[in-house]
DNA sequence: CTGTTAGCGCCTTCAT
DNA sequence: ATGAAGGCGCTAACAG
């Protein structure tokens, strides 16, 4: 119906020109406080509202940011986002969330096409991180992707790593602790009288699962606990994942007395499977997971786990953002945020012994 | 550093005009293909990449939809936005989210700034539904409301509610039908033998609350069951709203033996404090929540749920949204859609005696 | 087939 | 203090 009304339209009602209505509403020192008045006045009445795309196209900035993760109905991930619209809405920036299901291809379009939008900043927690160490990896993919991800640097458009990082020039990153969140855990068990302590890992290619596996080991390593590289498995971050690998545990000869699994979900499983098969936790077996879902507290054996203050991640993932757009100059540095994760101690660990 | 190139830039190198150069991008009929052929190489040499804002003012499309939700840090919102990502992202769209944390206010403020970002489409549950039929709320922030959502509509701009929605002339709506959710769970509690049900409810100004006490009472009545006002409590979604409410119940002189509530949060506070109290679950009091959170099947004590398929949801509300906006015609119609929910019936309401 | 022109809505020099 | 003109990047109508 009733088409947008420019300041073309509010200019011919009062016989002057787009430019002074543009000065009128724009502050614009050069204007008498008379028209300014009769400008914004009949603005308001004709409901007058500016069309941030003609500003966008005119001045560069799009007022968009677009944000890349796995997938958004994550509480980690939900809770980051949150975090990132909460600070930056005030600011008057839009936020564009894009989902790649862990799917490089879909990455690489997802960056474009945000490009391609004009997006004023990329924050992205990237699907999986490989090892650029891993000759087999250095090529085809990898390269497309660093070809990608260079691609924003040469526009201009800052880009930010979240989580899952990648190391490249010019880059800015925030991320937890992940070694210290591992060692925290692991020091646990060993504090509450725990021997034997297997870690459920998970794709070590990917730099957060990786670190996880190496500040579990310098726990032990510290503790002057041997190390013993059969008590680490893989498995995915699943339920069921998690009850095949208990399975397994259990079934040793010398089976663990506590459990330090990278993953909340993985944690659960493994719980089960070792409830159903008669043991008691945390007497027979402690366990402990990563990333606090919300479940882990709200089970009657509520779950030890690693906080990652996910909001919080967002909330500063944004605020770095924001540096680097309101930095004119041109030497870029790149910033570093390593956030310190806390250990949310419950149930599933918590020795009676040392609680009394 | 590189400014991006735009197809002057193309076409300045090989001499011909813009236009041209358009056309060959678009695949427009009216071209040569050798001429095609050139500018699509040199433009994939020069790396080429249309600028989408320019198109957007050209158009009237921006290719953007804004959702507005309460917050996006829940499972139900995050799933939602999901499925409307995943649905749009094929055709092209971009996903901008707004939360609101339940203020009217940032209601407002939200739409405006959607809709001066020029979005095609809002899609949104909204904060709060008040009772248009409360005098009190007839008139300021609920009129403001109204307001707003016809200034919408008379930009032509598509607005769909899901789940919270209002009932406004021209709006479409995706909601789940929260009359038989209810009635269902109250169906299935008779079933299993039980004869007291009570009922944690929830502000029903608000629809959805409104029609899940709604189903609960006719599902007592056309079981002859007699309808007791006073085994029907408000509380909040909240864990410890819900064992107050509960601690309240079993404090009466005849105590329920089953409750439905409208939250699974509310419905987890219930089953703590009454296994504190040393009753059994589901033997002594059954319990059944509502929206299938996660963390309803992860618990030992696995709580029955009313599942709203909200990923589904979202995909219909973007399928729709698609439909409105690609109708030429000048007759708009509402659409509808209410989707079944399905009760997940678990631990915390199966009866051994039935199970057997 | 291709070039010319104009305009989407806004802002910003440059004049006046 | 205001007007005139140009341009952001692209497409569509109209010529040729």
């Amino acid at each position: 119906m009733s088409k947008k009304t420019t300041i073309y339209d509010i200019a011919k009602k009062l016989n002057i020109t787009a430019a002074t209505v543009s000065r009128a509403l724009n502050n614009n020192p050069k204007i008498s406080e008379t028209t300014r008045a009769l400008v914004l006045k009949t603005a308001a009445k004709m409901n007058y509202e500016q069309n941030k795309l003609a500003l966008a196209l005119k001045s560069g900035k799009s007022f968009n940011v677009g944000v890349i993760v796995p997938r958004i109905d994550s509480n980690f991930f939900a809770s980051v986002i949150r975090g990132i619209e909460e600070e930056l809405h005030p600011e008057g920036y839009h936020v564009i969330i894009c989902q790649t299901h862990d799917q490089k291809s879909q990455e690489l379009t997802n960056v474009n096409s945000l490009l391609n939008a004009q997006v004023d900043g990329i924050l992205m927690s990237i699907s999986n991180a490989n090892d650029p160490n891993k000759p087999e990896n250095k090529k085809d993919i990898n390269s497309a992707e660093n070809d990608i991800f260079n691609n924003i640097l040469k526009k201009n458009v800052p880009l930010i790593f979240f989580d899952r990082k990648k190391d490249i020039k010019g880059v800015s990153s925030v991320i937890i602790d992940d070694f210290k969140g591992a060692y925290d855990a692991t020091q646990h068990l060993i504090d509450q009288g725990k021997k034997r302590i297997a870690h459920l890992s998970n794709n070590r290619e990917i730099a957060i699962f990786n670190n996880r596996y190496l500040g579990y080991k310098q726990a032990l390593l510290d503790n002057d606990f041997e190390f013993d590289e059969n008590l680490v498995i893989n498995c995915f971050s699943k339920v069921d994942e998690g009850r095949k690998v208990a399975k397994k545990l259990l079934e040793m000869k010398e089976p663990p007395d506590a459990i330090f699994s990278v993953s909340d979900f993985s944690a659960l499983g493994a719980i089960q499977e070792i409830l159903e098969q008669g043991y008691k936790i945390p007497e027979d077996i402690s366990v402990v997971g990563f990333s606090n879902e919300p479940f882990t507290k709200f089970m009657e054996l509520s779950i030890t786990s690693v906080d990652q203050s996910p909001t919080e991640m967002g909330r500063i993932v944004a605020k770095v953002f924001l540096e680097e757009v309101n930095n004119d100059s041109k030497i870029k540095s790149e910033k570093h945020v390593v956030l310190s994760p806390e250990l949310m101690i419950r149930k599933s660990s918590l020795s009676p012994a040392v609680t009394a």
